[in-house]
DNA sequence: TTGTATGCGTTATCAA
DNA sequence: TTGATAACGCATACAA
């Protein structure tokens, strides 16, 4: 059933190896035996065997993607980018999600199936002993995304939170008014998590604001626990007039819920920011002032690496920064639309 | 550098073919030897090389998903539920999307790449003729989902969005005493909206209720849209007493947000329902009344089926039905906790 | 229980 | 410009 290049071959009465160039490097081959040949492809109905040729050449054309399994948006649009991107270069993409809480077990599994693919770009949550020992198995070019591994060779591409994150609370403290924050983040040990925290507390520290470590939330990501916490909160953040930084989107919108069902006026009340620019910052009521984050860009540099470092694999490792920034909007209280 | 059976063969002083076999856990291998073969391919970082093994077995292993660039979580859903179910069975997950507005050539381009996978799921925005040539070339088991392909041998997974449709607005007209209804869909060519019109016109019909065609629009499922959509009609359907059916959560979210800029109270004014029950509906105030759409069960009953046919080639093509669902929240109504 | 030899479909090397 | 043939790494029928 199976047509192979030797049928192609008998067909148009030429050697496999003439059948092979046409194939390959169609130009060195006498005119009227290429159209005979690519006739006799067509005829057939034939498609070289990919594992033929994957052993032969040692590339397989497809790009490995490991990502966390993250809130929503982030995830779809770091696919979308990838994606896009791959297909332009002529690549196919290869995905499989780790679970966020996984102990490391599931990525080494992940990691040691990507036995296929010509690169891999990996996201991990979180950055410990034990995924810097399973990424650094990994004998194929490696592109972290997020983050980095030490003492593993890998390029890299990172957001730069910092620029926004800082943007964003300077603005809350300058232009709002903002005295004092509450911060909803996600687990302390997630990576976005510390940056955008650490970012508060050196604007904070700076301007004098204090942020009581007993304002430090750590969710989950999710709009449920965050409106439950708002639940139980918003009155008191809005009485002692409380600015709140939470750190996605989705975590602003549940505490805006709250802060509405409980008849509290965001902003004037209670101001919110979030974190991410996901179509959700478009929907809430107010809009939410955040930080754009280049999501679909993140996952279309890492294949770019990914291939460059294919094509020059001596190359130094490559660290590309992605630039966030702010997007203020109505749910802090200045509407200075940009 | 890349180390081969003969290698581990060599160091476990055996020949491959043992080697073969204890790696394809064959328990005809003395225990002696086995352990010997086994620390040699520890000790060796030993992986069988993909493409030779799959020019042996005929088998990658790879399942293909096709996807058209949809909105948002609905994508992001079927991947995961995929993406979970392949690999509790021992499968890697392919991605590819094609944009929905494609004639054609972008998905026989990416239906041509899945060579190398052992079978694929695709879901089409929109059938017709050229999709169906494309898709009959597919020579591995296919699984569609959420439609059918006349002519051309396959499995489907669909969603009975009918039953969860007709439980929608016969809710809406017969508990909350809709009378005038609008809907707002995607394109007139699009699936999911064919079926859900069709859902709208026959309960309307058989309620005596109108549906004029002046008030059928067809956007593109976006928020932003049916948000600009929404400040244009939004006053005059509240005065003529329309309800708003829209085709997804999305629009639905930009419908009500547009009221309420207008000052028109949803649902009290003007009651707005949704479709798919994504986060969003959770989000909107007044939360959505939707239909919930097993979103991820689809990507993994994708996975299941091929898996299926894949062990047995000969089984007679299987249509899976999954069950669509109303969710009655504030949006219509009547707030009918369920 | 283990080893030898063959073939899977392709590209690459070399000779014609 | 073309053809014969040797790899590539693995699984397997068959021999030992």
């Amino acid at each position: 059933m199976p047509v192979s290049i030797q049928d192609v071959a008998d067909r148009a009465n030429v050697s496999i190896s003439t059948v092979s160039r046409v194939l390959n490097r169609r130009n060195i081959v006498n005119d009227v035996t290429r159209k005979r040949v690519e006739s006799a492809i067509e005829e057939l109905g034939y498609r070289p065997n990919v594992f033929a040729r994957g052993l032969m050449l040692r590339r397989s054309h497809i790009l490995g993607l490991v990502l966390p399994d993250l809130h929503g948006e982030f995830y779809s649009e770091i696919i979308r980018g990838a994606n896009a991107r791959a297909r332009e270069l002529g690549y196919k993409l290869m995905i499989s999600s780790v679970a966020a809480d996984d102990d490391g077990s599931e990525l080494m599994a992940t990691v040691a199936d990507q036995a296929l693919v010509d690169g891999v770009a990996v996201m991990v949550s979180e950055v410990n002993a034990r995924t810097r020992a399973t990424l650094s198995t990994v004998k194929v070019p490696l592109v972290v995304l997020d983050g980095e591994v030490q003492g593993v060779r890998h390029d890299s591409v990172v957001i730069d939170q910092r620029l926004g994150a800082v943007a964003l609370i300077e603005h809350l403290i300058r232009d709002c008014g903002a005295r004092r924050l509450v911060f909803v983040g996600g687990l302390p040990t997630n990576f976005d998590t510390i940056e955008r925290l650490a970012a508060l507390q050196q604007v904070a520290a700076d301007a004098d604001v204090k942020i009581d470590p007993g304002n430090v939330y750590h969710l989950d990501y999710q709009y449920d626990t965050a409106f439950e916490l708002g639940q139980k909160r918003v009155k008191e953040w809005s009485r002692r007039r409380f600015s709140v930084f939470a750190a996605n989107d989705e975590m602003a919108a549940g505490i805006i819920d709250a802060a509405i069902d409980a008849g509290i006026s965001v902003p004037d009340e209670l101001p919110v920011v979030g974190f991410d620019d996901t179509r959700i910052a478009a929907m809430t009521r107010p809009r939410l002032t955040t930080v754009s984050v280049p999501m679909s860009s993140m996952g279309a540099a890492a294949v770019d690496l990914l291939c460059q470092r294919l094509e020059d694999p001596s190359r130094p490792a490559t660290k590309l920064t992605l630039q966030s920034e702010l997007v203020v909007r109505e749910s802090c209280g200045v509407n200075s639309q940009t």
